[in-house]
DNA sequence: CTGAAAGCGCTTACAG
DNA sequence: CTGAAAGCGCTTACAG
């Protein structure tokens, strides 16, 4: 048997071959039906003399209507490890646990171009998770809609909540505690949205940003309210990104009465203040304290250790996963008119605080 | 129309109400034959009454044999990306590249357990390539061999060669030069292998770390020759982690006439040194000279900047992905009794050397 | 415990 | 420029 043969061995030769029908074949391999144990032996003997490797995924797809694949829809979240951390890491427990569920995980870019949107039309997959929703997210939630298969999206949109419970603000209030109880006054905060318009970095409202940001931000700074915090300024960073950190840091140092604490939604944010507060000579958190969210390692920050929350990214991707694994069993019990189990309910997420080396009393 | 409704839509349905043939609907999508335009209008005013979104990928995978999906086989690159950031960036550029084709990249794990065999075999894909072969590799490549499907594995494996091309002889051979022009003479080797059995780490004759050493590593060393270099011992690592390096270390400074300079094969290891170095009051390079392999960043070494080679991840991963597309194209031509192009010449990945500063003149 | 048949949603020669 | 039909490789009621 040459291996161009090999390849087109069907689940109908090996019937044949064993002289049974096709379904008996099938039962042989797939195990839905009892079948004699002489007769699955026959059968079995056929496929090892035929080098048949049992029934190709393709045709079982087809046939049952499930890829056995669930696509991953995130920008470039491979490309710079170092600044996303946090993503990678939800990749990564969304990936083991649909492994161990028997499902792969496809990598699929959100849709910016024509490449994009071909990829997305032609690729298959029972169900969709989106992370990192930065960019090109309008054209791709419109897309994913559309396909009718369970979805969840993450990163502050509406179907995280439902797929992973996390108590920002019980975190984000305990850290802020910290800082109020340090004896801080002229408190800052500084919290970002997806807006991409201009200007999008500016000092704003407060009920501006709590409107514009995701849910999940805006939770954080739900919890700075409540414990207490009437912040002297807040600042909206229009990007995730070191920069935008450092924007922010001018605007509010830059203030008649600058703040003598700043309370972010993000570490990286805090990394961009410190780069900001060290040109101008201040030392943290000596002369200025303040707070993160993530917990992701940052450069450059010397022997600081940045008061934050921690997020376990691949313990948020194995939570997302189960979620979404449970979505594809309703989904399956619903289509073969069984009993439909009740939802699970939403696992919660632990959210340690850390209270690191960036909050002291002000000076003076 | 309700969504439940729109699910079933298929391409039968919109052929129907437009009054032609599934054949010719077929062609309005796929542009693959000439179809007149008020009949292709017909079609699509049809599909778009009937909320159609295009030919479902799995009718056209069955159909056409084509997937679209090539499998990227590898074990938790991302649990640790700080440990494997070259594998991080060969996953991205193998998945741009992919993606840019239309190929969605399939993430796998190798084959270890119940579950993973589960998954390979249920999981389509046109093609695969494995990356990073640590663990599980046996029954993996035996089962990637009997797919039948164009496969290429990284990491010193035979078909690394074959995908892409990289002179590493030339650059360590440039390396060592810097070494030896520094005034070195008696001058370490420490190469690795992914060698599994017990006392893998230890101090071997260089005929036995060649013949097991994977074919990039072997070549690496053979640079070191070519440049000139007796080595004055040999250390064997047993796995790409730091802590090998430090085994390394402590064998090799244990020596009576300890080296003065060591030649790795991998940053990893150079760094497991320098914190043995260290350890023992040793100053990089004052009293140690050291090279690795790589250029990938590295924790704890302060200020200090290893003299090795880059390699570009993402490069090598676009790259990789481009071979295997080509091989994917002539797979279809070869299906369809189509002339076959011979394949293009295998791509050259440039790895520059960086001098960094761990090459100093010898003690005393 | 087993079989014959329909069907999953398309593409692609073949024929005109 | 278009159609009718076979077929891709299975699974799954239905029937016995």
């Amino acid at each position: 048997m040459t291996v161009a043969e090999h390849r087109n061995v069907t689940l109908a030769a090996v019937a044949a071959a064993a002289g049974v029908a096709k379904s008996t074949a099938s039962h042989v391999f797939t195990g839905k039906r009892a079948v004699a144990p002489e007769t699955a032996d026959r059968v079995r003997r056929a496929a090892a003399a035929l080098g048949y490797d049992g029934p190709s995924a393709l045709g079982r797809a087809l046939a049952s209507g499930r890829t056995h694949l669930v696509a991953v829809m995130t920008y470039a979240v491979l490309e710079d490890p170092d600044t996303d951390p946090l993503s990678l890491g939800v990749l990564d427990g969304l990936q083991r646990e649909f492994a161990h569920a028997g499902y792969g995980t496809v990598l699929l870019p959100p849709i910016t171009d024509e490449a994009s949107r071909t990829l997305a039309h032609s690729v298959l997959f029972d169900g969709v998770v989106s992370v990192r929703r930065l960019v090109g997210f309008e054209e791709t939630d419109a897309y994913l809609a559309s396909r009718h298969v369970p979805w969840i999206a993450l990163d502050g949109a509406m179907t995280e909540e439902s797929a992973v419970a996390m108590d920002d603000a019980a975190a984000t209030e305990r850290l802020a505690r910290l800082v109020l109880e340090a004896g801080h006054t002229r408190i800052a905060i500084a919290g970002y949205t997806f807006a991409t318009h201009e200007d999008a970095d500016s000092i704003v409202p407060l009920e501006l940003l709590l409107a514009e940001a995701p849910a999940n931000v805006a939770r954080r700074i739900e919890g700075f309210l409540r414990a207490g915090v009437e912040p002297v300024a807040v600042y909206r960073c229009g990007a995730v990104t070191r920069e935008s950190g450092q924007h922010a840091a001018r605007a509010l140092l830059d203030l008649p009465q600058p703040p003598t604490a700043i309370l972010t939604t993000a570490d990286i944010h805090a990394a961009g203040i410190v780069d900001v507060a060290r040109e101008r000579g201040l030392s943290v958190p000596r002369d200025l304290s303040l707070t993160g969210f993530d917990a992701v390692p940052l450069a450059g920050l010397g022997d600081l250790e940045l008061a934050t929350v921690e997020q376990n990214g691949r313990a948020k991707g194995e939570i997302v996963a189960r979620r979404m694994l449970a979505m594809l069993d309703r989904e399956l019990a619903e289509r073969d008119g069984l009993e439909i189990e009740p939802m699970p309910a939403v696992e919660e997420l632990p959210l340690p605080v850390h209270r690191g080396g960036t909050i002291a009393p002000p000076a003076g």
